[in-house]
RNA sequence: AGGUCCCUAGCUCAACCGGCAGAGCACUCGGCUCUUAACCGAGGGGUUUCGGGUUCAAGUCCCGAGGGACCUACCA
């Protein structure tokens, strides 16, 4: 035991407690009668969902049949010389039964001795009880993995949240829920992965770790390459990257994975997230709304089985087609207003103060940003049908390109909404780099200039369109979570020391 | 970053106006050969998140620290 460090010893001694201590001399004494605690291997035959399936609904008599099955020991129920257990494994759960006749007085014994939370194997026919509860009849078993600490109780679950994020292992043991949430996610994502490389595109890898963090407005945060004596940026966006692909003749790219903001966290914001960003030449944000709700529409059916989602008691019918309306046209519904794209940035102003609303104080928005002020405060929060907001201001768009009809106010670009969240935002892309470049000095502390991206689209970007959907925000979309931290298997949290 | 609230046994929760820190499950011992939150009897288990203060007396009141939740701000 060398090799464990000082600090090691001091946790686990600190960690003691009269429940531990009784395990691990359980464990000794165990060990001491000759049975192996912690053996390599056990070969089951079946999982228990399997066994579910099979049978389900009748079973006659007892099967002739013995299944080996592996799993935690999550319930016993001791009847002084026949008891009762429940077997969890990663699929379900199955009662097994057995009793000093079917085991032997040396194995009843021990098996009585072993603590919930134990992993054994079991080897015995399948039957029905007398109350009619489908079990394995337990002629054989093997201890497979002593626990030394209890388990969070079966009944009432794990409910501190502290606790379930801290320790998630023991959240997913013992609330079912939770795990079909991570199913769902995983399956989400697999979903997307098939539809994309299905309709040709290619899934890509760009840098994590970039010398300019660019593609959006974020706080970035900051890391030092040594040999290279410089600093870098986690990504914030993979957007320049995946362009400069579409500038080398990828047609059609896709990259799936994390993105890193330093900035606040809330139940919508994790400073690590998942999205997948996706480029199409010869497209434009038309193709990307048809493309984004067949994504959305069919990873939602593959994820949690269907694309009419009962969330807290409405109906979200995610099936295409969704509505589309413009950024403007909303907030004139919203306001009552008229004519907003003839309205100036101060006569919006002083509409927002008659209202009573609290306008950001620092700078004066220009129009652009007022309207979209004016969309947060008025349209976002009852947006709760899949819907695409559409024709951003370009004061507020420095990546998508302005509006085919002429109009250099809006541009070509529209976020996604679901279950009133803002799961995604996409644009016709600027190709014209003289263009790009003004927008980006027009910014002030805004997108980060990318010399090296400019530089590329000078080289040519052909019409593309991109498309950036928020994974963990869809998710929460529709299994109804209300914090990000439920689709998150390790949300960020501050440092606890002990 | 600011505001509000929370932290009691392994888990879920009690503890009135400041008066001996409790229950259920889990664990230990005994009983019980078809139970299912098994049941019956007995028992062990606490730095009440941590550090100060007020008081004859603090889980409870006051101050500070740590962690968490929610709201606001930045953002997706």
């Amino acid at each position: 035991m060398s090799w464990l460090s000082n600090r090691d010893r001091e946790v686990s001694s600190e960690d003691s407690n009269v429940l531990r201590d009784q395990r691990v001399e359980k464990l000794q004494s165990i060990r001491e009668d000759g049975v192996e605690p912690y053996p390599y291997t056990f070969n089951r035959t079946r999982e228990i969902a399997d066994i579910l399936e099979e049978f389900d609904g009748d079973l006659e008599e007892e099967t002739k049949n013995h299944e080996k099955l592996a799993g935690r020991m999550v319930g016993f129920r001791d009847m002084g010389k026949a008891c009762f257990l429940d077997l969890k494994d990663g699929s379900g759960e199955l009662q097994g039964y057995t009793n000093v006749d079917l085991l032997g007085e040396d194995d009843y014994e021990l098996l009585q001795a072993l603590d919930i939370g134990d992993f054994i194997g079991v080897t015995g026919p399948i039957f029905v009880t007398n109350r009619g509860e489908l079990s394995v009849k337990v002629k054989g078993f093997q201890l497979l993995s002593k626990s030394l600490m209890p388990l969070p109780e079966k009944w009432h679950g794990l409910k501190d949240v502290e606790k379930r994020y801290r320790q998630r292992y023991l959240d997913l043991l013992v609330n079912d829920e939770v795990k079909e949430t991570f199913v769902a996610r995983s399956k989400l994502i697999s979903s997307f992965r098939r539809q994309l490389d299905d309709e040709g595109f290619l899934e890509v890898e760009t840098p994590l770790m970039q010398p300019a963090a660019g593609g959006a407005t974020a706080e970035p945060f900051v890391t030092h390459h040594n040999a290279l004596e410089q600093d870098l940026y986690l990504r914030i966006a993979p957007e320049l990257y995946l362009k400069r692909l579409v500038i080398g003749g990828m047609e059609r790219v896709y990259e799936l994975g994390k993105n890193f903001r330093n900035e606040g966290v809330s139940t919508e914001h994790n400073p690590e997230f998942t999205t997948v960003e996706i480029y199409q030449a010869y497209a434009d944000y038309e193709d990307a709304m048809n493309l984004t709700e067949r994504l959305i529409a069919r990873g939602t059916e593959d994820a949690v089985g269907t694309s009419k989602l009962d969330v807290n008691g409405e109906t979200l019918d995610l099936r295409p087609p969704w509505d589309r309306t413009s950024i403007v046209e909303s907030v004139e519904k919203a306001t009552g207003t008229s004519d907003l794209s003839e309205t100036s940035a101060a006569e919006l102003k002083s509409f927002a103060e008659e209202e009573g609303l609290d306008l950001p104080e620092e700078g004066d928005l220009s129009w652009g940003e007022t309207v979209e002020f004016l969309f947060e405060e008025y349209v976002e929060d009852d947006l709760f049908q899949p819907t695409f907001i559409t024709d951003f201001p370009t004061d507020v768009s420095p990546l998508a390109k302005t509006k085919r009809d002429g109009d250099r106010q809006l541009t070509e670009r529209f976020e996604v909404f679901v279950g009133g969240l803002e799961v995604g935002n996409a644009f016709t892309e600027l190709n014209d780099p003289l263009e790009q470049r003004e927008r980006f000095s027009g910014q002030e502390d805004g997108e980060t200039k990318d010399e090296d991206f400019l530089a590329a689209l000078e080289y040519g970007m052909p019409p593309t369109a991109g498309i950036g959907i928020g994974l963990d925000r869809l998710l929460m979309a529709i299994t109804g979570s209300d914090s990000i931290r439920e689709v998150i298997l390790f949300p960020a949290m501050r440092r606890k020391d002990e």
